[in-house]
DNA sequence: TTTAATTATATCGTGCGCGATATAATTGTG
DNA sequence: CACAATTATATCGCGCACGATATAATTAAA
């Protein structure tokens, strides 16, 4: 018996399952949004940087444009941004925010405070992983080109 | 400005983000050998329990048949596994590893600690994120029916 | 013992993720 | 200035995830 191989050994696994749990969970706020959880994660970056290029969006959620442009585009076609390529620079694509988006931003602040209490997990504990994991990125990220 | 909007004080958003950059980094050692990182969740809990049916799979992965089926047939393609009714209960597929599916355990048994030392990062800080996943991922499970 | 619930698996459709490749605009270099 | 390298975005193909629905086998209940 390899124990190494043990799922029960394994960091991976639990990381895999509770991020896919947690978006589940989170599904369950965004749908009546009309929003998927990656479309969140992209508005959450545009809320604070818009107007911005792709690249930008790409960076900061750790995605690249074959998940992106697909993506923005859902997000175009439900009127919460909208883009434009730079006059300056016609490479770039620039991501704004439309009225009904920044509206959105609105719909969706009492989001993680209704996460957190439905989860009912102590908040200090999801501090600790938080911190943890905040550790642990730039380790993960120094091994990805993107 | 909405704070509990930043994307920087979301817990959410590493935990999505780290689990991606895992499965990337494991599938630098999974994909010479034709195995994909969900593949691999799936042959450890066969290397445990096989012969076994797809619901204990999936009550393990927290997965469902509409992700194993497909996942399944590619795993049967590749000749890691076979699947066959059961006879007591026909309702059931059995799935049994094969020759080339023990195998594989050996081939894979070095991966876990490959990839710990190529991350470089304190394994005391991994098993504490360990830990805390096995602590959240009760609470999480208690949000989804599968 | 019909018939109604339950259980195990399969299928369909949509939206990611991501490796690989393509294209066009810009920048750097000889 | 030509032309090679770089940069930003787009496209393609495949394999998940997962909500919704379907089907067949088993069990429970009237």
């Amino acid at each position: 018996m390899l124990t190494q191989l043990q799922l029960g050994n394994q960091l991976c696994f639990p990381l895999y399952a509770s991020s896919r749990l947690i978006t589940r969970l989170y599904q369950e706020y965004l749908t009546p949004l009309g929003l998927t959880y990656p479309q969140y994660i992209v508005m959450m970056i545009l809320w604070e940087h818009a107007p911005c290029s792709i690249k930008v969006v790409g960076d900061k959620a750790l995605l690249n444009t074959n998940t992106l442009t697909p993506l923005l585009k859902r997000l175009e076609q439900q009127g919460y941004i909208h883009r434009r390529r730079a006059d300056s620079d016609e490479r770039m694509v620039l991501v704004h925010l439309s009225e009904a988006g920044v509206v959105l931003q609105q719909q969706c602040s009492e989001i993680p405070a209704q996460l957190m209490t439905k989860l009912g997990v102590e908040p200090a504990v999801l501090l600790s992983l938080k911190k943890l994991l905040d550790e642990i990125l730039p380790a993960l990220c120094e091994h990805v080109d993107n």
